[in-house]
DNA sequence: TTCATTATGACGGTTTTT
DNA sequence: AAAAACCGTCATAATGAA
């Protein structure tokens, strides 16, 4: 209960761990992932990434002390490290080939040859040298660890500022926050009573009375002068707020009041409060086992019921879908904007031979759910019976991971080809090649599909996995990686069936269905498998080739309904949605999973979080179903 | 040849789980 | 403390269509 951990990112590099014990929150320690080294001492390495005290222009310099070092006090630091993280990659390298039964000798060659930076390419040179010379592999010798002492990851370090900083001392600096705030916010409604307030003092009062620091309240009037209305103000505010709370990316604009708000009198110990406050408040824990309120092979020992928020209750019903796994946060968000309902993490591993941990949030009724018959295969044996014949003994999977985007490529199934093969009359090879085999496999999703042949998933194979008919992705126009792109992108058609079961019963005549992001179609195969009648379905899909499959899937499962798409739900206004509503007679279900590829893990270049470029449109989603609840007269909050 | 489409492979970090 | 997992993006090479 009370070993809570959290980790933070000061600045580039440096990391701060902090444990709860009760009420307080402890800080563990500073250490440093890889060849970042941040000096301690430097009032820019402290653990607020902005000097919050400073003037403009000090707190410009931190800035760029931080997220650029510059080869100053830090230098001599830098380069050790960098030096010694560079011969323990190397060892750790050699070590890892050498393992495998290649030569010193070919290792050494090949790491000359093509730098530290990929094993897999590494491990291709090696490959080819081997083949040229046929030089006979030598084993693992048992002690030839040359250094492995030299791979330090954490480093100790002084942090005098850090450790005497403790929670009283930031409590009292909020209690005189607080003081500030109501005698000056006082000072203001006493002028207000005898009527002497000028313009901008009844601009301060306004921000005041509805709960903003009324310093920040001054910083933004003071900058975005003397003429802006009291909207445009809290926009200022909030741009601000939402600058320093995430770090997010921001488009230039708004950079300005991020800079000028961090100058605020806003103390550091303030903001170090502010900061465990919100790794202690912003924190949806995921359950474990990942079952929601339950699967089909378990149930959950207690809760069987929920209450929902009133202005949450259907009709319409709503189903909102996202990757479980986002950076810290965002599910506090989606969660907030649906109405406060609790997300249900779900992995469908309970529904399928392959792993998918998703978060559902939906105004569903929870009792009664049942699953689609017949029950999919649920490990990789049941699924590919005929990969038994050659999977290894040391293969210990029985699921295969999440289904991605993207397939590994014949270069590296190869490779595994290749190194089994040098180790064919062993009984098992050497444990250094099995567990480059395993990563591979395991990062890519490999099955046996022949002796020493690993090969990724063909998207018939991920059609069947995901609960979708076989074919349903292939022809009328669409290549074999885009199949592979919509597939990874899709919804798994068992695990959604479950949680949209118990409509069936509520819905006997059909249901009318809006369908946001709906790519190939999950939600309606889901619904028509379950025996759901689809009486129109309106479909909102930006890709093409996507509404041409959910188009071909409706035509050819003989639906008597209606499918009306469209494809841009940044332009399905007011306008159109009540010309359909009129049309149909309103919405039952509403049905959406928003992009994920800023939230997605696998993502290196963009993990932008909610405010990503795509992700973003999740606030779509809202809008457009709290549009929907307001045409339809049931949204009370209003 | 030229242009358009498709396939390939290199690219780490955050968070959870064990 | 270490391992494992992750609905991805980009530049460029290869292939295909005219």
């Amino acid at each position: 209960m009370n070993d809570y951990v959290a980790e933070i990112r000061p600045c580039k590099g440096l990391r701060a761990l902090f444990t709860k014990f009760g009420d307080h929150v402890y800080f563990i320690a500073f250490y440093v992932p890889d060849v970042y080294v941040q000096d301690a001492n430097v009032p820019g390495g402290d653990i607020s990434d902005v000097d919050w005290t400073s003037s403009d222009e000090e707190s410009e310099t931190h800035l760029e002390a931080v997220t650029s070092p510059q080869p100053t006090r830090t230098e001599t630091i830098v380069g050790n490290e960098e030096a010694s993280s560079s011969n323990a990659t190397r060892s750790k390298l050699i070590v890892q080939f050498v393992g495998m039964g290649f030569s010193e000798k070919l290792v050494l060659k090949a790491i000359d040859e093509n730098g530290e930076g990929d094993p897999d390419s590494i491990l291709n040179l090696i490959l080819t040298f081997s083949t040229l010379e046929e030089s006979p592999p030598q084993q693992l010798s048992a002690n030839s660890d040359p250094c492995s002492s030299d791979y330090i990851e954490i480093f100790p370090y002084d942090l005098s500022d850090m450790d005497s900083w403790s929670e009283d001392e930031a409590e009292d600096c909020l209690k005189d926050n607080g003081a500030y705030k109501s005698e000056k916010h006082k000072m203001l409604l006493s002028l207000a009573e005898s009527g002497s307030l000028s313009e901008k003092e009844t601009k301060l009062l306004a921000l005041a009375n509805m709960g903003y620091a009324l310093e920040d309240a001054e910083i933004a009037l003071e900058r975005s002068g003397p003429e802006t209305s009291v909207d445009g103000l809290i926009e200022f505010i909030c741009v601000a707020q939402m600058a320093r709370e995430q770090d997010c990316y921001l488009p230039e604009d708004d950079l300005k009041a991020k800079h000028i708000l961090n100058g605020s009198s806003k103390s550091k110990k303030r903001k170090l409060f502010d900061m465990k406050k919100k790794v202690m408040e912003e924190s949806i824990r995921l359950p474990n086992p990942m079952i929601g309120y339950g699967v089909p092979s378990m149930q959950p020992p207690e809760r069987v019921h929920r209450s929902l928020p009133e202005e949450s209750r259907g009709p319409p019903y709503f189903y909102y879908e996202n990757v479980a796994l986002t950076p810290k946060g965002v599910w506090d968000t989606i969660s907030r904007f649906l109405y406060d309902i609790e997300p249900e993490f779900v992995d469908s591993k309970f529904f399928s031979a392959c792993a998918r941990k998703r978060g559902y949030i939906h105004n569903l009724p929870i009792e009664n759910r049942f699953p689609l018959i017949p029950l999919p295969p649920l490990t990789i044996q049941q699924a590919f019976p005929l990969s038994k014949r050659w999977w290894p003994t040391w293969d210990p999977r029985d699921k295969l991971n999440c289904i991605q985007t993207v397939i590994a490529s014949a270069k590296l199934t190869e490779r595994i080809r290749t190194v089994l093969e040098r180790h064919e009359g062993d009984d098992d090879p050497p444990e250094a090649v099995q567990r480059y085999v395993m990563e591979q496999c395991r990062k890519w999703n490999l099955v046996w599909v022949g002796r020493n042949k690993a090969a990724p998933l063909e998207p018939d194979e991920v059609e069947m996995l995901l609960g979708f008919p076989k074919n349903h992705t292939r022809g009328g126009g669409i290549s074999r990686t885009d199949r592979y792109k919509s597939l990874g992108n899709s919804f798994q058609v068992d695990t959604v069936a479950y949680h949209l079961s118990v409509l069936k019963d509520m819905y006997p005549h059909g249901i009318n269905m809006l369908s946001l992001f709906s790519g190939i179609g999950g939600a309606e195969v889901a619904l028509h498998r379950l025996g759901i009648k689809l009486n129109n379905v309106v479909s909102i899909e930006k890709s093409k080739a996507n509404r041409d499959i959910v188009r071909s899937w409706w035509e050819q499962t003989n639906q008597t309904g209606s499918l009306i798409d469209f494809d841009d739900v940044q332009l399905f206004d007011a306008a159109r949605a009540e010309q359909i509503i009129s049309s149909i007679g309103g919405f039952d279900l509403v049905v959406g999973g928003s992009p994920c590829n800023n939230l997605a893990g696998s993502n290196r270049v963009s993990r932008d979080g909610l405010e990503g470029k795509e992700s973003s449109l999740f606030y779509d989603y809202f809008r457009i179903l709290d549009l929907i609840k307001c045409i339809m007269g049931s949204n009370r909050a209003v």
